[in-house]
DNA sequence: GTAAATGCAAAGCTTTTGCAGTGAG
DNA sequence: CTCACTGCAAAAGCTTTGCATTTAC
């Protein structure tokens, strides 16, 4: 969705200067629709900019986050990634504390917890990416076996 | 809830050897009733044993998280805490990726979306302690003028 | 006795910081 | 012109790993 263009108005509009790198950086993960982290973007953004520095690509994403342009997901023992604050983009991460799974879910229900807690509490929570631990279906199957836990 | 000699019989229903390791790490977070880093396990647990080494704590909590007596909690910049595994001491975080402020919750909404979830795809989530970013109600309010940064 | 767990020390990552130079507005 | 931003290099965490030793079972 949208390039080059709206991307550096969106920056703009937040009160950044439009730098190339920047720019570069959201492009980016726009392009890649998301899930990058910090050493995944720097890459990836330096084949178009040669020069582009690490040190920069960890200064742009945390302003970009706190801008709210971009959604940090936090998982497992994984570096922080960063992916396009874009509700309709939103799809969730389910991953199994046992054998390590990803599924990937698209679901109301966490529409539906965003929306009471905004009521409850008045807080806009960010579910776009969110993703969540637990047991997948096959791991809690064995699990009656070796119960333990 | 349940001290030294419950814990020990869960550490050895999993399946672990039970040492005065494993077992200092586990009620030091169960007394504290949660949120605590490796550091900060490895400070408080060697209080009662000196010899304590910080890689046997990383290596417990891991051994631990994976066995299902504990939850990891992923937030912001911040590394991964650790909390028993204990649905009845159920509580959420809402952080607030402006100011930074933590709202501390207890909804039903939470485990109405663990309960979708599961019949959905089978998926058992953790949410005893699930942390979720956002916009607080102020940040929120204060954000139409001070859009910037 | 044996496999598992620990301690120790070293290395590997990710992320942050200070500072001088550059460039967007 | 000015201040925000960048690059560079160095440091600061946090976490993992290999190996010899200890210890729970």
């Amino acid at each position: 969705m949208s390039c080059g263009r709206q991307l550096g108005e969106r920056l703009h509009q937040s009160g950044f200067r439009v730098t190339p790198q920047r720019s570069v950086i959201l492009e980016t993960i726009a392009h890649m629709d998301g899930h990058l982290a910090a050493q995944e973007v720097f890459e990836r953004a330096r084949r178009r900019l040669p020069g582009l520095n690490l040190a920069t690509v960890y200064r742009t994403l945390d302003s970009l986050h706190r801008a709210g342009l971009l959604d940090q997901l936090h998982s497992d023992g994984e570096p922080v990634r960063y992916a396009l604050h874009d509700a309709s983009a939103a799809h969730n991460h389910l991953v199994c504390r046992r054998c390590g799974r990803v599924l990937e879910v698209e679901s109301d229900a966490f529409r539906r917890l965003a929306r009471t807690l905004q009521r409850e509490s008045g807080f806009a929570a960010d579910m776009a990416h969110l993703t969540l631990q637990g047991l997948c279906r096959e791991c809690r199957s064995g699990d009656a076996a070796s119960q333990a836990r």
